[in-house]
DNA sequence: ACTGTAAATTCGACAATGTCGACTCGTCGG
DNA sequence: CCGACGAGTCGACATTGTCGAATTTACAGT
């Protein structure tokens, strides 16, 4: 193991973290995730993936009472870790490289 | 199964045969592979992740006798499908879409 | 306390992707 | 026919991604 990449859905996810700042907790993380990727995400997937990456140091979380809300739980706020945030750089540059001079074939619609 | 998306590998192969054009090669796309994002690939890796994309109708290829060259099997050359190009720009358009506004986060070198 | 209710998270089972490397094949020049 | 060499196969396995019903935690009323 060590130095495996980042998957397309870890990516993902890291980065929505970033999005939500302060505010990063599971249900608006995952808000975030569905409407920029455009796709259904889990409960599961969503927090195995989070377990998955707090073990391998990409993240880390806090709880917080929760506030005024209802009911629930305390909310968990994820933070994104400075390796985490190697790795993310890291997965960026990757793509980057490889689509510099292919802009034509990112036509739209 | 249909619309699971692109992993990250599937990803980076894809766009290394667009790079590669007209001479996209096994070998050439896996030189072009290793090259931009910084990592080994191992042939099986390779040769497993080309078949399931033909499969999924993401790439086909063609062979084609070898020129004058030295030795080996014909060579097979690569084209990245209509649907595997809408598949690319799917991933391209999440990522971005994510990554928007969080310059900051992606710090130099 | 007990109950209803709402949010947050767990769990086990599984499917899809990614990884290896030694071994096999096909083709060519000698 | 033989050796060299690029191309490709294979089986075994690790890692990632997926599900959703069931469970846990906590609050407001009663």
């Amino acid at each position: 193991m060590g130095k495996s990449y980042l998957g397309e859905f870890e990516q993902m996810l890291l980065l929505a973290i970033l999005r939500g700042g302060d505010d990063a907790y599971a249900l608006e993380i995952r808000r975030e995730l569905q409407e920029h990727a455009g796709r259904r995400v889990s409960r599961g997937a969503f927090y195995t993936t989070l377990d998955r990456m707090q073990a391998k140091g990409y993240l880390r979380w806090t709880t917080r009472p929760i506030s005024n809300a209802r009911g629930g739980r305390p909310q968990r706020h994820f933070q994104v870790t400075e390796e985490g945030l190697e790795q993310l750089r890291r997965a960026h540059r990757a793509l980057t490289s490889l689509w510099d001079g292919l802009d034509q074939y990112l036509a739209q619609s």
